[in-house]
DNA sequence: GTGAAAGCGCTAACAT
DNA sequence: ATGTTAGCGCTTTCAC
């Protein structure tokens, strides 16, 4: 029998089953400083025998080290913050630091929350989706005296580093290119979220540009909720019918855009020559629709990747005052749907 | 000037600024114990001006209270698992638990590696996906002394408790759905994944009740990466072509699901007259397809529900040693692919 | 209603 | 190469 089953072992069962001293049972357990060869296997021996597992709580307390990186993200449903998870936990995966992630559903109030609790814990630094953050929020991340990333969003001044793209670039040069394609009347799709700001900078860089050009967004539609496939679908069908005379249609994010663009192959609309249409994302999923949606690349992992490298960095004393804004490109694939023939 | 911005503020410095004990600061933040309004007044400002964060590390220690749920999924890139996590947050919102969230990418080793470092913060309960793991992660799981829920599969012996649904049952009525049908030629495609017990399970349940009826898997194939539409458009017209006198398709996801229907459309296949389909989760892109497509629901999101209420009621000290298993029943939607006219 | 003392289970720093 | 001594920042427990 091995006593109370309730009671969590501790170092301690393991100094005493070892006959070895706490210290020691320590330093094997993280294999710090010199430990011979047999004191090493008495210890491991009697740790796996046991099923010891450490208790990080009081490691950590010890040690003023916690190896957890928080990830503050607004949503795990839109498949961009998953792929950007991944490009963290790639690099993450290979340093003894692990990332632990909060969703905010694009709450202020909400992020304000997942922010306080995770920075109770400690953590060696922060990963966080955006810019725009209550000003509570800021005082926290700039009190907390660990690297901060803010990530996705370029346009604004970050609280200490950032990396992502232009929103309003990336608006900008989608504009660019259906001018330059010779489109003339544009309808618009997107989300109705005032707090998804990224989705806002796109828009207004975007429809600055067109104005520019003496372009006006000629219709517009916003949806909120259920399978955005369906929506984008609706969407379509009905400024379709409302505006019969567009000849371009620009969608916030992939997965309306799809739903459009199957809409519209099912009505005989010929695209790209009659309408063309363009996405924004680079989503993974657009590689089996029927034709190949125009769209801009987000650089989600890369900025998954950049973002955990820097805290990385930091963690290890390394570069600190430089570079403080990293912008990543997003290449535009005109794919089938955009230049005519 | 606030001291040195450097050192993460401490009880004790709440304490300086208000003029109150410690134990009161603390009694103040935790609303715990009773404390005179105006001492409590104090407190709070003085933490906000400060900013103080608690320090959950050492209030952990203290107090042997970890407000934490391990969940512990395969992958955040299947939508699938997403969905049960927004039941899981669903229902510990409404308490002071929280969710923290491992992926094991469908590896083992993986498994037992996240689950180490997991169990090492002592959370308050575990919820992991499956009942396959490796015989050293039932071991910490059972030593671990708190409830631990499998989810999403109840083919097999809980640890301790489970919550899902039953995939070879799920196999079996799709089989008895298709059978009745009329269907006699079926093909099969699926995951190339030794490791997702769940879609093996589904697939034997499926196979088993064909042959009971005397019929077997006219053809299949299985792929690994990639887009999974783009994967289901491929194997599709691979298949097709192979197999030309096939009047079924069985996908064992809605992704490639998805990806042969929009195929067979194209190809001006009578859907589902000449070749019926269908898939297996019932995810929420499905509204927008083209047709309705067949499917079964998994019960997702009310798997995180249940699952974490067991948490919950756990946490409270109630009910433990009844219903271990618990099997939801999956709904099958014939949508417009299965049933001919 | 408030405070003082004693740890929680580890690790840093210093012996030996 | 190994052991000893002090805490880490809180909460528990018990006094007042």
């Amino acid at each position: 029998m091995t006593s109370d089953p309730k009671r969590p072992l501790t170092l301690r069962d393991v100094s005493e089953a070892s006959g070895v001293s706490e210290m020691t049972v320590s330093r094997v357990l993280r294999n710090k400083g010199d430990v011979s060869a047999a004191t090493r296997q008495k210890v491991q021996d009697a740790a796996k025998r046991l099923g010891y597992v450490p208790n990080k709580i009081a490691g950590a307390l010890a040690s003023s080290r916690v190896n957890l990186v928080a990830v503050i993200i607004p949503s795990l449903g839109n498949m961009v913050f998953p792929e950007v998870l991944a490009g963290i936990s790639e690099v993450l995966e290979d340093t003894d630091l692990q990332p632990v992630v909060g969703v905010t559903d694009y709450l202020p109030e909400k992020e304000e929350k997942v922010l306080f609790e995770m920075l109770s814990w400690r953590p060696s630094g922060v990963i966080i989706a955006g810019l725009e953050h209550s000003e509570a929020s800021r005082a926290m991340l700039r009190q907390a005296g660990i690297p901060v990333v803010e990530i996705m969003d370029t346009d604004g001044e970050p609280i200490d580093t950032c990396v992502g793209i232009s929103h309003r670039r990336a608006g900008r040069k989608m504009a660019e290119e259906i001018i330059a394609a010779g489109y003339q009347k544009i309808g618009f799709m997107g989300t109705k979220m005032p707090l998804d700001h990224r989705a806002r900078k796109r828009f207004e860089g975007f429809t600055r540009t067109l104005a520019k050009a003496g372009i006006e967004i000629a219709d517009q539609e916003f949806y909120s909720g259920g399978s955005a496939l369906a929506k984008g679908r609706e969407m379509t069908a009905k400024m379709i019918s409302r505006s019969p005379d567009l000849d371009f249609l620009y969608y916030s994010n992939d997965m309306i855009g799809a739903g459009g663009l199957l809409y519209l192959l099912e009505q005989g609309v010929a695209i790209p020559d009659q309408i063309g249409i363009a996405a924004f994302n680079g989503v993974e999923l657009l590689d089996g629709l029927p034709r190949q949606l125009a769209t801009m690349d987000a650089c989600r992992r890369e900025i998954g990747v950049k973002a955990a490298q820097i805290i990385v960095a930091r963690n290890l004393g390394l570069a600190s005052e430089d570079a403080t804004t990293v912008t990543l490109s997003p290449k535009l694939s005109p794919g089938e749907t955009l230049r005519r023939g």
